[in-house]
DNA sequence: CGCGACGTTGATTTGCCTCAACGATTGTGG
DNA sequence: CCACAATCGTTGAGGCAAATCAACGTCGCG
């Protein structure tokens, strides 16, 4: 059950065997049914989660009612809204499973908690923080900088275990355009390469 | 010398004066003149820092050699080239001073020292990673799903400290759009006030 | 079977870009 | 202290990438 999650804090961290029971005795497993939320709009972000098995995505609403795809999360990822989480304020995302999946989950208390007695965790989460910050930014600038086409090539390349596991239009809202243009964009790609 | 980067350490954290001592005697004073740079592309984020005056840019290139703004850095804040620093490789970005500035600037050694020595340092700058990760989420929402004025707007409404500060075109980047179109929605917003 | 979720395609529109020319301001060397 | 060059902002004409709106085919599934 902690295989995964043990072997990320590994990665990062050198632990005792009392820490790592201390954290295994802080996390809580659940199983989240697809399409069933784990975070909704307006609720505190109370959870952070981390994903044994399974796939889910984040995402927020704009003035107009769309949907905009922050993030996917699938096996060894961390998901949950951070701003909310830290901040302990209503979230503005929506997070929710797009397969039955399977989580390991820590609160906000425990969280705190975690680091007064085991401050190495401080590193991990600084880490995560960082590797997230680095994706974030590198979608921006290509957002602003690259054309759709490229945009979804480059996500075939960088997570060819996500695309072809959810819905394509749930992919065009990732990559910031629509779906019928995401569609379009491939059906131009298909010719070409002809 | 010291008094702003302190009441951002005790903000976060709070120190003994014997590893306050540490953290100061690690930093190194810099002063950077208007138009030189603090990083350049290809070369190794070897240093982060604290903006204790004046004002930087942090900015990338696209493949049509187009600028774009990433970051302004004023007083009381840091600003570095995370992933290069982190992973000590080659930086894909640009730091430069808009303004003469005073820095307080921490070496990557130095810094991975201070968290082997004083823990609690993982903590300050784990907040502040999570604090931009949250400011560079909502730019990359609003980018997404607004237009142009009023991200404008919003940028006039949250950094009014910056706004009068820098000239209109690196705002024009840092909002995502061309210094023309820039121009075109103040033209417009005028009229439409009238 | 029938219905909803999903992908495709066509016609039209639009937000923003590109290129180009032009004043105004700033700074700098002679 | 002036001349000249950058730098900066504005404006116009034209173009393009992507959005919008709408219709239609196809699956998977209760």
């Amino acid at each position: 059950m902690f295989a995964e999650i043990d072997a990320y804090v590994n990665r990062c961290l050198s632990l005792k065997t009392s820490e790592m029971d201390y954290f295994h005795s802080i996390l809580q497993s659940r199983k989240l049914e697809k399409k069933t939320w784990f975070l909704r709009e307006g609720e505190i972000g109370e959870w952070e989660a981390y994903v044994v098995r399974g796939c889910l995505r984040k995402y927020g609403m704009d003035d107009d009612g769309n949907e905009i795809i922050l993030q996917f999360a699938i096996e060894d990822w961390w998901v949950g809204d951070i701003a909310s989480y830290s901040l302990q304020s209503p979230s503005q995302v929506y997070i929710q499973a797009l397969e039955d999946s399977e989580l390991l989950c820590i609160h906000h208390y425990d969280k705190e908690a975690l680091f007064a007695r085991v401050p190495a965790f401080e590193r991990m989460f600084r880490l995560m923080m960082q590797r997230s910050y680095i994706v974030l930014q590198d979608r921006f600038v290509a957002t602003l900088a690259k054309p759709a086409d490229e945009r979804y090539l480059d996500f075939l390349e960088k997570y060819p275990g996500i695309a072809g596991r959810v819905p394509q239009h749930y992919i065009a809202s990732y990559l910031g355009i629509t779906p019928e243009f995401l569609s379009r964009v491939r059906a131009r790609m298909a010719k070409s390469r002809k």
